[in-house]
RNA sequence: GGAGAGGUGCCAGAGUGGUCGAAUGGGGCGGCCUGCUAAGCCGUUGUAGGAGUAUUCCUACCCAGGGUUCGAAUCCCUGUCUCUCCGCCA
């Protein structure tokens, strides 16, 4: 959430950050309440002060014995209006609060504006696999090598969620752990393994809530949340602390199932592996200084294409534009692994850099110093990687004519087998 | 699931409804003292909001939200979290 500080100095720089990245939130109406609640401040807090006073002065003739009646029916007034002016400041804050949390974050002047189709490709690595044939889409290959079994899974679960079976369980299990890691013995990432379910004001702090509550599945009972990634968790940890600056960068790293309904996605992708409603992740987080977050985010980057890379998969990254960029991204590279069987470029990562927006939401501080004033960190996370899509693309990329499946080799430690067939 | 106890400042811990932003101790910071260290002594030690160029002033905050009262850390209700015991369970 931005500051309101920001929003009232910086309203243009506001309204155009809703407008490019197609938010509906009314800037006009927030700035306008946002007097009204200073003028309503005003009056509620030299009520106070007038009242604070009175109040002492009673203690004290009530001390000494003398009668203090009138002037506690004078009092009696003066406290039931400022209770009625008290409420009409909490109504006020809280119309605020409505319009405040629907402002998105503030696109960095290096992301380009527009749609989907103003994402600008930064970067390609890797040749593109060269196949004298063309591979069976990773749905059928799995299918015939009995790795996933997509008609069981519908059956107990609904569709789009998928069962995975020998080599192809092992092959998720693999790659988790390679990823683990790799984050954690190359990259530094100390290794988080969190709760899947969390409560309100988590999702909340992260961004998730209010716009997505559709896309979440929701446990009534207890007002449970399964998460969508876990982003969630992680950032939370250090919901509403002050973290030492010294301890700054914090990374972790976690794998997590992660759970989305997907609502309003039907028709589109619907086979396969592309779009599940439950698929696993290994994610990355950091919490910065400010003034490092920028350098981070390019190592957040490299950090997720070390993966590829090592998996020997192609891949190009893409700069997201406005509109594509999330509620509280102020940048986000887009990863896309190239899969042949499908001929297309699959999205494996978003790598976003949040700035304090997060941090403002969660309440999540550090001191530079000892004695030193709380200052907001900055936040950043990146898939590193999603598992579906990079599976999709061993399956496909690495896939031979005789229908097996080379296992790439920097998992085969992980896989114990140097082929899937 | 049942029964109970409790959430106070960086930590520990006190607090008859009125002068409590909060005793006391520890820690931290600054200083004094002392060959060094230890001990000792003195001072200091929160967050947020509002007003003003500013020294500064005001307001709020003792888990959260409501309520009672002229006045709440203190009384009442709800939520939440932690702990203990019983039951159940991977």
């Amino acid at each position: 959430m931005l500051d309101l500080k920001f929003i009232r100095e910086n309203p243009d720089a506001v309204r155009k950050a809703v407008a490019d990245k197609r938010e509906k939130a009314d800037v006009d109406a927030l700035l306008e309440l946002d007097v009204k609640r200073r003028e309503m401040i005003g009056k509620v807090e030299s009520a106070r002060a007038e009242q604070n006073k009175a109040t002492q002065k009673i203690a004290q003739m009530k001390k000494a014995g003398e009668d203090a009646s009138p002037a506690i029916a004078e009092m009696r007034r003066l406290s039931d209006s400022i209770k009625e002016m008290n409420d009409q400041l909490k109504e006020i804050e809280a119309q605020i609060y409505e319009l405040q949390i629907r402002i998105p974050n503030i696109p960095d002047a290096s992301v380009p504006v527009g749609g989907e189709q103003d994402n600008e490709v930064v970067k390609t690595w890797g040749e593109l696999p060269e196949q004298d044939f063309q591979p069976l889409p990773h749905y059928e290959i799995a299918e015939k090598l009995g790795l996933i079994d997509f008609a069981r899974a519908s059956r107990m679960s609904g569709s789009f969620f998928v069962s995975y079976r020998g080599l192809g369980a092992k092959l998720e299990r693999a790659l988790i752990n390679f990823m683990i890691d790799m984050h954690v013995e190359k990259h530094g990432y100390t290794e988080i393994f969190p709760p899947f379910v969390v409560k309100r004001e988590a999702m909340f702090a992260t961004g998730q809530l209010p716009k997505l509550e559709e896309d979440m599945y929701h446990c009534e009972l207890d007002d449970l949340f399964l998460i969508p990634t876990a982003e969630v968790p992680v950032t939370n940890l250090h919901r509403e602390e002050i973290v030492d600056g010294n301890a700054l960068p914090i990374k972790y790293t976690a794998y997590t199932p992660c759970f989305r309904r997907e609502a309003g996605a039907y028709g589109k992708d619907t086979r396969g592996l592309m779009r599940i409603h439950q698929f696993n992740k290994v994610e990355m987080v950091k919490f910065v200084r400010p003034e490092d977050s920028w350098d981070e985010l390019e190592l957040l980057l490299q950090n997720a294409e070390d993966v590829l890379q090592a998996l020997d998969l192609p891949y190009r990254v893409l700069t997201l534009a406005t509109g594509d960029l999330s509620f509280a991204a102020a940048k986000c590279y887009d990863i896309e692994v190239y899969a042949k069987g499908l001929d297309k470029w699959l999205e494996v990562s978003s790598c976003s850099n949040f700035l304090d927006f997060q941090a403002r939401r969660a309440n999540i501080r550090f001191r530079r110093e000892k004695g030193g004033k709380p200052e907001f960190v900055h936040t950043l996370n990146g898939s590193g990687l999603a598992l579906p899509r990079t599976v999709i693309a061993i399956m496909e990329n690495y896939q031979t004519d005789e229908g097996t499946i080379v296992v790439p080799p920097a998992l085969r430690p992980y896989m114990g087998v140097d082929i899937i067939k």
